[in-house]
DNA sequence: ATAAATCACAACG
DNA sequence: CGTTGTGATTTAT
């Protein structure tokens, strides 16, 4: 359907142990990162890019894939790409940044994130901005709960919430 | 351009 | 448990 939307991205795969991830690189840095799509799901594949690859995209592209699979690994990742975050309202980039600045192996609730971006009431507006969260598991939406630890919700698979806290050694109702 | 529906929540009874 | 208060985004007029 929005099939001409991707040409602007460069998209690299990411296999991985838990499957393959998709990256796709704008000018500014990692624009978006997809969770393993199921096994009859061929969309992505026709976008990915080939070879004539800027370097400047292949030393980020490098920087993801190191970053994933130590989060993959319940490692802190060391280093980062650049996120570029230029889509999305001012309120989900405030959602996103503050997601950033929770530390590996902790989390915040819902409620705690929109104090910190001073709206104090738009808890579910929050919850709202994680599903629209392009950078999963880098921009750590996985470590937002509900009140009183309960685990929420999640876009994608759940099981990908639960697996990633897991491996992270968190705990939750 | 405006209005209604939707949502990964939270607090209270 | 259900209900209600909220705020941003999406979808429908």
């Amino acid at each position: 359907m929005t099939a001409a939307m991707n040409s602007q991205l460069i998209a690299l795969p990411i296999p991985t142990s838990d499957g393959e991830f998709v990256a796709r690189y704008s000018e500014r840095g990692l624009a978006s990162l997809n969770f393993p799509v199921g096994s009859m799901d061929r969309t992505d594949r026709g976008s990915l890019a080939h070879g004539d690859v800027s370097p400047g995209i292949r030393q980020w592209h490098r920087l993801t894939t190191a970053a994933l699979k130590q989060v993959l690994a319940g490692r802190a990742p060391a280093h980062l790409p650049p996120f570029d975050l230029s889509v999305g309202t001012d309120f989900q980039r405030a959602v996103w940044e503050a997601m950033r600045r929770i530390p590996f192996g902790e989390t915040r609730s819902y409620g705690e994130i929109a104090r910190l971006i001073c709206r104090p009431k738009a808890v579910r507006a929050v919850g709202g901005a994680c599903g629209a969260n392009p950078i999963p598991v880098l921009v750590p939406c996985h470590r937002v709960l509900a009140a009183h630890h309960k685990l929420g919700g999640f876009s994608a698979d759940p099981k990908w919430k639960r697996t990633l806290l897991r491996r992270e050694g968190v705990s939750w109702s």
